[in-house]
DNA sequence: AGTAAAATGGTACTTTAGTATGAGCCTCAC
DNA sequence: GTGAGGCTCATACTAAAGTACCATTTTACT
């Protein structure tokens, strides 16, 4: 919302000075008045284009973010965290287990926790549960 | 690319009328300079939002679309993608089994064929290989 | 320093998942 | 009508996943 007051602002300041700066050109002569409207339409085109690409950036941007906060709410410890991730990239108890150095018990007692917290009955349905909450 | 150039070829031709009308009024002194110009400038503004929405819905929707090409080249029969799609839902063989109405060790069949044809080691493996080939 | 939460890991167990193999049935194309 | 592919199902097995319980050790914070 802040971002979208401060665009609009520059904008209402860029089109002032654009139209001082035709009517300085139209007055002195010096330009064709068809070329000053080409320049107006190209810059202002420009501008709203400029506009919607960070608006829509802005918008894809959140669906993709990860919410942080549910995270939390959920209760969900770093490290069960670093597992679910783990988890969601397809990998077994086992391979999360080297590649986090512990054993496999461990990973084990974390996805039981994990399971628990996230109110999933198996880990895919952990994955699914995880990305519609936006928390991977 | 058949889209932009149409895009564009109607901005062009819009900017054309544009200009003819903003002569036209001006030579007939109907109007201010500075209105022709801020009419120009909205419109222009207006086309430069229209274009970039349409880019860009164009885009995401591209993303989020399934590819049925990459499903046929992997050689996925139609009961194999509906097992497919059930498990990335998160549901268990049995409750897949249930849901299809078929036995359970139907559903273990047709997942053990689906694991080699995505090149999957696991079920999680699988639902993350779909997403990224954007099957699901 | 004391404490609560988190992280680690072990044992023992049950439940799911996944593999291998074989077999019957149906459909569609040649 | 024959064969290939797809769908169904069963048995028997191995491998993972998940649960329950307990016991240390770390970490973070007051």
């Amino acid at each position: 919302m802040k971002k979208t007051i401060l665009i609009f602002g520059s904008l209402i300041i860029a089109l002032l000075l654009l139209f001082q700066f035709s009517k300085y050109a139209v007055v002195s002569g010096d330009f064709q008045v068809e070329y000053i409207m080409a320049i107006v339409a190209i810059i202002s085109l420009t501008i709203g284009l400029f506009i919607n690409n960070k608006a829509q950036k802005a918008l894809s941007v959140s669906n993709q973010k990860i919410d942080f906060k549910k995270i939390e709410e959920l209760g969900l410890s770093k490290r069960e965290y670093e597992v679910l991730k783990e988890i969601a990239l397809g990998l077994s108890n086992q391979e999360i287990a080297k590649k986090l150095f512990v054993s496999e018990s461990t990973i084990k007692t974390h996805v039981s926790n994990l399971l628990v917290k996230l109110n999933a009955k198996r880990r895919t349905q952990a994955i699914q549960i995880s990305k519609s909450l936006n928390i991977i």
